[in-house]
DNA sequence: CTGAAAGCGCTTACAG
DNA sequence: CTGAAAGCGCTTACAG
């Protein structure tokens, strides 16, 4: 019975903790216990019954089950963030947002698509069927908000085609190109160009038309030859511009916007690789304001979108949604701003 | 009773469809409803009546219900992934193999937390009460680990502190960083130098460790002034570099191995910025073959890690375990692989 | 092959 | 203040 190896410890039960046996170790009913751990005892549980519990529930290390406390309620305390491009690290910062505006009553779980994907109905539906709180959905596209029936409290991120009617946190990424067209235009730009990405997301679209929109209206000219798009990737778009550069030039372009900057990023390296002066012979902006864009060199312009205050912003909707409020405010638009750096100044 | 405004399309009701109602729109049993949703028809239901239950699925719009499914069957049919790094662009390939493995059988959802910063006990035994039907782990730290009691299927990824007892998946580093040793002394170095990370992952611990010793093994010398160590971030690292250089360069230091890349690109954007010839002066290499290092300029040589595949086996391996299979092996070890480019070897 | 019934673990009126 | 009981939606022996 007692093999000669060593006793190891007695796993603890593996049993489930269950509240009706820390009803019965603490001699009330699963009620009271309920009401004490969901922290709703006050004025509905007596001192002393509450003590007897509290001291149940640490001594047999009970936690409420989220299955059977969600089955019972209508809904889970988890909050779902639909996130189609977690390899942006932009969205990290998204996140970190959410997670400070959500604190610690609900749980806050991902469910990630591949890169540039949304989810299939079948997914959202799954998703669905896990009950959440409330739901968040970024950068949607708009074919999939119709599956999305009966959602319960639902904030979209970064969705700017999507009508008042349901409530979203968007950036105004036009006020940031335009913020950008102003720049190289006080700056002495008369032919810009512009690098987009091919996703065919609808934030690249409105960074573009703004941009081009702007450029316009202060005097600068957009050469028909200067419009180009590549993936978001550096080698890609490095690729892209030493094909393309030759005839920009020879069309007097000096200056381009990109519409990442990671495209950015690529234009930066052909150039050196090249020889191009930057800002000198050419000036280069982008969008994102990623971590790297400080420090590249030379340091890369760009609009900066709070990603941070994106994603708090949402979790503030959300929480109000799920608290059953109404929203003073069903859109939200929060400001960007453009970080100034060598890469269209000389130093 | 009909005002003026237009009537909208009633919305279908928002009450949820439940396999009772399926059942009663059939004429049959939750029990055989149950069945045919669930795929476990054959042999076990007539074909008359799944036909019939499976358009009165159709017709009704009848999704499981994730929560009471769980709840009766014990577990649900989602894996979580805890991940502290989210923004990491690593990361993001490690969970597109996670998610090709696990097909679509299992909901995949992540549970990040702040930079760095492992999930809280309280967050984990809220986790856990989603019963997951699996967990994934990425770079756990061993306390946390103890904390999570009767965890059913686990398997930890990039978790090399880690006892054989658990399954993980893990990357040989130290592989790489012995490649990396080896291409140091191949192309004529003999004194190198450390730039680590301060974070004290021991993934850092074990690429210094291994670098030193075959550095050392293989004749090169590490001057005692040439280890240095800053925070994952490109700014911190560039001025650190530019603080010990003149002391590594007295030292006789010509090539230096960053504990990341990002690390190294700091050392390359100060390099650059005050014309230090690399590699002609000095020889940079990192760890993890970021996106960016194939692009640099010049390209960055570094330690390439299969982040798809760690995914993908850690997604496998707990499959198998999910499916109550014994593993054959419980540690997987994935070989690194050194990617060299222009940063130490002169075109 | 089929259905009635028990049970998963909890919460919430409800009656006392 | 307290507890018995119903109910959340499903799955799974079990008896037929």
């Amino acid at each position: 019975m007692h093999p000669t190896h060593k006793p190891r410890a007695i796993p603890p039960s593996r049993r489930r903790v269950t509240a009706a046996m820390v009803a019965e170790h603490a001699g009330v009913s699963t009620a009271t216990v309920s009401l004490v751990a969901n922290g709703k005892a006050i004025g509905r549980v007596s001192a002393s019954n509450e003590a007897k519990v509290r001291e149940a529930i640490r001594e047999l290390g009970y936690v409420v089950d989220g299955i059977g406390s969600s089955l019972a309620r209508g809904v889970s305390n988890t909050v779902i963030m639909v996130a189609p491009d977690i390899s942006n690290p932009f969205f990290a910062t998204v996140i970190a947002g959410v997670r400070f505006a959500l604190g610690s009553e609900y749980q806050l779980l991902l469910s990630v698509t591949d890169a540039g994907q949304l989810p299939s109905a079948d997914d959202t539906r799954k998703l669905l069927g896990l009950r959440p709180a409330g739901l968040l959905v970024d950068a949607p596209d708009p074919s999939f908000l119709e599956e999305l029936s009966a959602p319960g409290p639902l904030v979209l991120l970064d969705a700017p085609e999507f009508g008042s009617d349901v409530p979203a946190v968007n950036l105004d990424v036009a006020q940031g190109a335009r913020l950008l067209a102003e720049h190289l235009a006080e700056t002495g730009h008369k032919k810009v160009a512009y690098l987009d990405g091919t996703t065919g997301t609808t934030t690249f679209e409105v960074r573009r038309e703004a941009f081009l929109l702007a450029s316009r209206e202060l005097g600068m000219e957009v050469p028909e030859c200067a419009l180009a798009a590549t993936t978001v990737n550096v080698a890609l778009a490095a690729e892209e511009f030493s094909a393309v550069w030759p005839r920009w030039k020879k069309a007097g372009v000096t200056a381009v916007a990109c519409a990442t900057d990671t495209h950015a990023y690529g234009i930066l390296q052909e150039a050196r690789a090249t020889g191009i002066s930057i800002p000198g012979e050419l000036a280069v902006a982008g969008f994102d304001d990623l971590p790297y864009s400080r420090t590249s060199a030379p340091g890369l312009t760009s609009v900066h979108l709070p990603g941070e205050l994106l994603g708090r912003r949402a979790g503030e909707q959300l929480l109000r949604l799920m608290a059953g409020e109404e929203l003073e405010t069903q859109q939200v638009v929060l400001q960007s701003s453009l970080m100034v750096r060598g890469s269209t100044l000389e130093a």
